[in-house]
DNA sequence: AAAAATTACTTTAAGCTTAAAATATATTCA
DNA sequence: TGAATATATTTTAAGCTTAAAGTAATTTTT
């Protein structure tokens, strides 16, 4: 596309110069150090202000927008974990009292899972402030960033989401 | 900013009227989801073609990066990982031959880690199909759209830097 | 309906990750 | 110098995470 290099016919290019993919590497590397480092301060802030693992706030954050209650499929699915991880996620919440856990009426292998009321009251409290913590870590971005990130993310995701749809099945 | 509602006093205002940051926080969500999507195929990968782990791949690729080898917080500083995690994966590093361990000459509270040439030679296989697997899962960007997230994510970075450092000390 | 296949979940083994406490060495300063 | 402080690493305890194997219930196929 814009290599201005003497022209080469197919093979020898492919054998002698192979396509440099380092912007690419870097973006991603870019992306993954963006990603890390709001997570870690999210991650801190969470067990230092309200003594909660990420985990568990995000799977009740799920929980929050379901009334009814989710499966363990549903959360797994939604959240991109495996099920086996969010068995023992799902113990630890039951026994602290935030989530409840029931065999599904229609369906007895399926498992129900629900927040308590208390555990929607903390994770509310929780979740109120967690949004000015994203506010804050992302406000030196201008409004117009913030959408062209917002679009330019999306891309990257259904990119990333052809590629791995696109050969596994 | 763009606020054209009426007019309140602040008090008024932050007590009825606390601003809403929702953009924000599916900003993030995206961010998240673009980070997890990408870093699981990439996971996934890495073991059914090199039975490798990710750690253990970062690992290596800053000690490609450094010939004379690193010490234990060089590493954990580059990587963002504590020290004590790094401790655990240098050990199975050794183990499995990739690199070497060794007391800094200069302090002998410190460790030296290097890439052996064995583990060199594997990383760097393993690292030219990674650069192809991250350019294929970004390959539905155009130029401009890679540089302009490139630029986005490095205002991201600041912003994220500027209110972690700012008020931590 | 019986057999086969699928789906939902749990268990297991291994590795990753962190914070906090412990150990050892180096540096600073009184 | 000697004491206090700081730095480099390891250890520990707890939790997160996955893949793979196992169990149980449901759905599909014959």
């Amino acid at each position: 596309m814009d290599d201005q290099s003497i022209p080469l016919d197919a093979e020898t290019k492919a054998v002698e110069m192979p396509e440099d993919h380092r912007e690419e590497l870097r973006l991603w590397l870019r992306l993954l150090t963006c990603s890390t480092l709001i997570e870690g301060e999210v991650r801190r802030r969470l067990r230092e202000r309200f003594d909660v693992t990420l985990p568990r706030f995000d799977l009740m954050a799920q929980l929050d927008k379901a009334p009814e209650g989710m499966t363990l499929s549903d959360l797994s699915k939604r959240m991109m974990v495996s099920n086996g991880n969010l068995t023992g996620l799902v113990d630890r919440l039951v026994t602290s009292g935030h989530v409840d856990r029931s065999v599904s009426p229609l369906d007895r292998r399926a498992m129900v899972i629900r927040l308590t009321e208390s555990g929607r009251a903390e994770f509310r409290a929780i979740a109120a402030e967690h949004e000015l913590w994203i506010a804050d870590l992302f406000s030196d971005l201008t409004s117009k960033d913030r959408a062209d990130l917002m679009r330019l993310l999306g891309k990257t995701k259904l990119s990333a989401r052809n590629t791995i749809m696109g050969e596994g099945q």
